[in-house]
DNA sequence: TCAATAGTGTCTATGAGACAGTATGGT
DNA sequence: ACCATACTGTCTCATAGACACTATTGA
């Protein structure tokens, strides 16, 4: 992910410090200490987008957004869904951690995947001192085998709904406006999917958490927030990781190109809007869809067969056009 | 920052693990290993906007992009310039430990702030393993006050130049592409600020560094990395961190509302403008300009005096609108 | 033939970019 | 008077939203 060892500045001579040493000295003798330090640990929001087969034989599948949780075997929290992760180990970056993490639980390796935030609630641990360096990832569905976890842990798919609940705007007294929205998280568990026979995940059903998202803003400052207002069957402050992984990815569809992660080699408009759909949880209008992908996607020559209507272009993803940064 | 334990979910039953122990009894007697754990520094990148007295009396001030550093008054790199910041302690979150950190260096404490990155490169601390969690910080100019450290190290502003030198794209042989953005960065050292006499931090004049912004996309992975490919005076990965930073300065400026944080309390749109400009590198249309920042700001009723021109209006922040998230 | 989707054309409202024009206070 | 800025008006063009229309398959 990264670039190995720090950069050393060019053009400096060896300086001694206010002992008389040279950094290099200084290296040798140096001693971290016995300060009280964090686990860090790495966790992955995967998302992938998929759809049943349809029973009317012509109809399209549906399409819906749904993340990878694993079921804690041991306390804390034993018997809830968490987010897959680990620490981060000493030879490697939380990036790096983050992808074995990926590739242990999915099996998939080079995806898009993108640090999300560092989590670092005091407390957000039960057992200790744990910072969350939490990243997230789009797989495409189709290259995916849930492998249940080999530490007696089980991994599946959840349907995952993220909808505004409520929303208010208040006057603070100092002259500030305090912004909360609150937003219901429902995750409810894919029966078989399809692959692997084994292992139905389904146990307490469904999970669900509220979580607030508060924007404070004074006079010249400005906070924002996410906090957990309730929550059913998930460990830890992950309802906040994946509410917070949502809006992310949310906002980073608009700009384009990314939903393209989560498609296929081929692939046709109608299914790039379809999971445009399921990521944003609405309806949007063919046209103007069409218009803003257009740029993104490549014509093939080849079309769908046996849809029961006619058959539709396949596109693949544009290696062309990276959009403008000028 | 946050709100403090994480919740525990509801309406489990207090349940055994294999080991038969209830969550109670296992965090009783949990021992948190002696695994290798990292130091985790939250640095900071606290940008302000200023600009100088003109000579001729007409002229509006010229406005420019300041970050502020420190010199390290130790090993390692010492004599270069770092981002102010300091390890996380064990009751604090990141975001208050950097809170704490633009706190002690500037004086100032509720500002406009957010989480940018954690950086986590093998490495990047020749001393021991230190993730720094950075953040970034908007600061109006006019209530700052620098102190020199107390720590026998100088803090200091520097005008802070970024600019694209060279950018290339590549299709590599698996049918992939990659884009190479290179940067420079320039931070030279603001004279005396204005305020405060004393201790004119001129030393070994300006700082650069190339910064490259590679984005490389294969079959269907994508991957963003930065890389410090020169550096003269800049401690650790920090060149990365200020590049990092500065690109989502800039990228959130689009979304508006940003930009307020940098005001005082009354303000023209004119200087709205060059704080836009400053931060972007670019000249804007005054009309346009002003029709996209209207929505933003609130009339007031006051006008700039003895400007030797045209008196402005003056506006302040509007704390009506929020934008529309749906 | 029909259900269901594929794909296109067009009208309108909105907003950005560009640029020219008028307004006004201080020296 | 005139400089430098404040502020407004308007033209064009691109784009988003809305909606209607045609095209094409397998059962």
């Amino acid at each position: 992910m990264t670039d190995g060892k720090a950069e050393r500045p060019q053009g400096r001579k060896p300086r001694r410090d206010a002992d008389g040493l040279t950094e290099e000295e200084f290296l040798a003798g140096y001693d971290a200490g016995d300060y009280e330090r964090p686990s860090v640990a790495a966790d992955m929001v995967i998302f992938t987008v998929a759809g049943e087969k349809e029973e009317n034989y012509r109809k399209l599948p549906k399409r819906s957004l749904r993340v990878l949780l694993v079921r804690r075997g041991g306390h804390p929290y034993l018997g809830c869904w968490a987010l897959p992760g680990g620490f981060v180990r000493p030879n490697e970056t939380a990036g790096e951690a983050a992808e074995r993490e990926l590739r242990e639980e999915t099996g998939v390796d080079r995806v898009y995947m993108e640090q999300l935030h560092t989590f670092s609630d005091v407390g957000r641990d039960p057992r200790t001192w744990v910072m969350s360096c939490a990243h997230m990832a789009l797989v495409d569905s189709g290259e995916l085998k849930v492998r249940a976890g080999d530490d007696a842990e089980h991994a599946a798919w959840f349907e995952l709904t993220y909808r505004l609940k409520s929303e208010s705007r208040e006057r603070l007294d100092e002259g500030g406006m305090l912004h909360v929205r609150r937003c219901e998280l429902r995750l409810t568990p894919v029966r078989s999917d399809g692959e692997e026979a084994g292992d139905p995940p389904t146990d307490g059903d469904e999970l669900t958490a509220v979580v607030e998202h508060r924007r404070i803003r004074t006079n010249r400052a400005s906070t924002e927030e996410y906090a957990i207002a309730g929550n059913k069957g998930l460990a830890f402050d992950h309802a906040k990781i994946v509410a917070m992984a949502v809006d992310r990815l949310r906002g980073r569809l608009e700009e384009g190109e990314l939903a393209l992660h989560l498609m296929p080699e081929l692939f046709t408009l109608t299914e790039l809007q379809q999971v445009y759909e399921a990521i944003l949880d609405r309806e949007l209008l063919k046209a103007a869809f069409r218009r803003k992908a257009e740029p993104l996607v490549e014509k093939t020559d080849q079309y769908t067969e046996n849809a029961g209507h006619r058959p539709s272009r396949l596109y693949r993803r544009s290696r062309e056009e990276w959009g403008d940064y000028s």
